[in-house]
DNA sequence: CCTGTTAAGCGTAAAAATAACGCTAAGCTA
DNA sequence: TAGCTTAGCGTTATTTTTACGCTTAACAGG
């Protein structure tokens, strides 16, 4: 069966960069999918596919991710839209790009559909990608670099209940820069959107820190009132 | 002349949300037009158009600002991707959003193809908009109104040279928020990134204030030192 | 031509936030 | 039990922000 158009249509793909982070090896981490199709067969790419009629953008790049990568109801936000001539070879394709925030409990991988395996590489230690995804790759860590300054997204990266120190080391990482301990546990709690936990760390080799979880409801009120998140 | 697809394809369009300011109404505008089409003949819409084969979604948004509005030559940045299923009585149609940021000189318009007229609208007394327009138009005020903090794209909506006060009076229109004038004053000169004219304002009924000009070469020097626009 | 009005622009002081750093308590490891 | 490392409470100096005063400049009106 094929559909024909009065006046020539574009392809529309979704794209999504799944990030997750690597609190031991104090890394960032994207999952990347060998393709296992032309073009491209054979090189690691973003997990991504066609859109389909009658979903959201939305939908089909959750639906995409889930298929290549095993990966589900993570944090989800469009990116940007690529849509420059020729960036892909199959002709005209557009591309909704998405990013995804993992924690550690999600990071487990299945490749299944049109991927012949799926895995988490380190943001600085990666291959080279298929199509524009290098590009895509980049928007998508100027994107989060950004937004983890004044939006609590961030917290989508690590366990439900993390410690400051592991907080801080999502910060450091991400943002590239030492940050001073005191000072950082000042600023979080002077936010005002953690919940302290009446839990300490277990298995670890010094004094245990405490547990938190971020507190959504209180950020949402705290927006409400005006206030803002801003590292 | 038709096209034929394996798969179904999404008509694809770009929508445009064109900001200006009027300093002497102390309004932020929109420019909206009159569709002389169905669906929705004889309301009001967002400019905007399909995206043809072989152009950027850039260029396709600029042409169709151009062709609807006569407005060229602007600052334009891609907003968001709508996608819902049923967004346009036409069938499946995804929109990319642009915003567009028009300085006073740049104001004026011309409706052509598609358009019956276009007009300057504030953007708090508007008419009921087609399709999903008025959701487009309140996502690019709210970008406009955090990105007016973080990056200098409020020079935009400013004549090439302006007065202190004028910039104020643009963060107080976006903002919808009265500041101090002097403290405002000295944080702008703080972040050092204006060139003072050897002229002053004419025909004002007062004190004449100072012009001054974006100095984009000294900006992204700043930025590339590390330094951040945040007002 | 003088007075009144309004805005531009230079300024001070207090409060708040940030940066830099010290130090003790806690707890695991050898 | 001692040593080492981390968590976490703290102080101080510096910078930024906020609040506001006041003088200068210049036009409008009588």
């Amino acid at each position: 069966m094929s559909f024909s158009y009065e006046f020539e249509r574009p392809g529309l793909t979704v794209d999504g960069v799944i990030f997750g982070l690597d609190l031991d090896e104090e890394n960032l981490q994207v999952v990347l999918v060998e393709r296992d199709v032309e073009p491209f067969e054979g090189m690691w790419a973003l997990p991504g596919g066609f859109v389909r009629n009658g979903e959201s953008l939305e939908d089909a790049a959750m639906r995409e991710l889930r298929e290549e990568t095993g990966i589900k109801d993570v944090f989800l936000e469009q990116l940007y839209t690529f849509g420059k001539p020729n960036r892909d070879p199959r002709g005209w394709v557009v591309s909704v790009a998405y990013y995804a925030l993992v924690a550690p409990d999600q990071h487990h991988l299945l490749a299944t559909t049109d991927a012949r395996r799926a895995e988490w590489f380190p943001v600085n230690k990666l291959p080279k990608l298929a199509f524009d995804h290098a590009e895509i790759l980049q928007v998508a860590l100027q994107r989060l670099r950004g937004k983890l300054t004044y939006a609590p997204i961030g917290f989508e990266l690590l366990p439900d209940k993390f410690s400051i120190r592991q907080l801080q080391t999502l910060y450091e990482i991400v943002l590239g820069q030492k940050l001073d301990n005191r000072n950082f546990r000042k600023k979080i709690f002077s936010l005002d959107v953690l919940k302290e936990l009446n839990e300490i760390q277990t298995g670890v080799a010094h004094r245990a820190a405490r547990l938190y979880k971020f507190d959504e409801r209180k950020y949402k009120q705290l927006t409400r009132q005006g206030l803002t998140f801003e590292i």
